[in-house]
DNA sequence: CGTCCAATGTTAGTCACTAACATTCGGTTG
DNA sequence: CAACCGAATGTTAGTGACTAACATTGGACG
């Protein structure tokens, strides 16, 4: 029972393969014709699949551009930090050292994504949505057993909000590694850093 | 020809006795179904109209909800502010004054507003893209001649991230006034505050 | 080689939203 | 006051994102 799927790769790989070649296209039509404008029929179509396949990959036509590798291990960044600190500062030097930690991404794909999501109201939008978990994660991580709830929460409003604009500039501007821009977008919220 | 148009006034004060009535039922429908479950349909019957008529008033379901009614005076604010302060210490003290001069709001439609903002994802994020514009004019606003962008952007994006989440728990409190909770919120970006 | 299940297809429907055209209703004007 | 005109609303038909129920294929495994 325990290794009875073991041999049985091919159908997986298959179904990723589906998956990437609807991901690739997505891409690539949304660049040339612009999200809203593009059909998922047009994608699925792209893909030699049904629009039906299309949604048993992705739940929405957004999920094909959004995906948020880093948001898991933020939060667990931040509770890091001494608590004697004020929220803010927990906050944005445990982002710091999180991201400092991290691999730089495969410049190509993600930077084409994250620059056709800057541009693009609705994604941007999406994001936010999205990012309203990490962001809970992280109040919930600030707010020690007296503290400031309120506070809690804005120093982490705050902290994503910084992170995303750096994000945001790092895909338009094409010089500069990530870690640069969100290392000055994290700066104008804690200007007297050694 | 000038003053032809003076005595219409009843046709449109019928238009605006229909959008009152459908922003209304909308609330309620709201708040006793769910925002997401609650169809324009209903709305639109509820208020004795055609779906249609529904969508000659609000361009989306969303804009039922979403009033933003600070948004044009925030970025004049700032712009009062010195051009030798940092940027974070000009946004977030534009705004303190802006907002230390309009007046309390309406206490009860707004806030019934708001709560039911801050509590559907869907309508958060469709704030985030309102703010979209917003967040440029301030940071149009911050942006001084030989002024780091970015900085200017980040201190956009953060105090408009801070005033939300204020706003977002004046909301649910019921204690305690907007400018309270807005203060309160500022004051995590700037703690060195007399 | 036939079985089984993952992967995909088909059909039919809901809901937000758009466009083109038809209608009502009330105040203005001759 | 009656014909008129335009704002306000209705009707119809369609698109696009998404869902649900059911049917089909195709390849790995016994």
């Amino acid at each position: 029972m325990l290794v009875t799927n073991i041999g049985r790769v091919t159908p997986i790989r298959k179904a990723e393969r589906t998956r990437e070649r609807l991901a690739e296209h997505a891409l690539d039509l949304f660049e040339t014709q612009g999200y809203e404008a593009t059909t998922v029929a047009q994608i699925a179509a792209a893909a030699g699949v049904t629009e039906m396949t299309f949604f048993r990959h992705f739940r929405t036509k957004e999920a094909v551009v959004l995906t948020d590798p880093y948001d898991p291990v933020i939060a667990a960044g931040i509770r890091r930090r001494p608590l004697d600190e004020p929220p803010l500062h927990r906050a944005v030097r445990g982002l710091r050292e999180t991201f400092a930690q991290l691999p730089e991404p495969d410049v190509d794909m993600v930077r084409r994504r994250v620059r056709l999501i800057a541009r693009t109201p609705v994604l941007r939008a999406a994001v936010t949505r999205h990012n309203d978990v990490t962001e809970s994660a992280i109040a919930d991580a600030l707010a020690g057993p007296e503290e400031d709830a309120l506070a809690a929460r804005v120093s982490a409003a705050v902290v994503l909000a910084a992170l995303t604009v750096g994000l945001y500039a790092w895909a338009e501007h094409a010089e500069g590694s990530l870690g640069e821009f969100i290392e000055r977008a994290l700066a104008v919220l804690e200007p007297d850093h050694a």
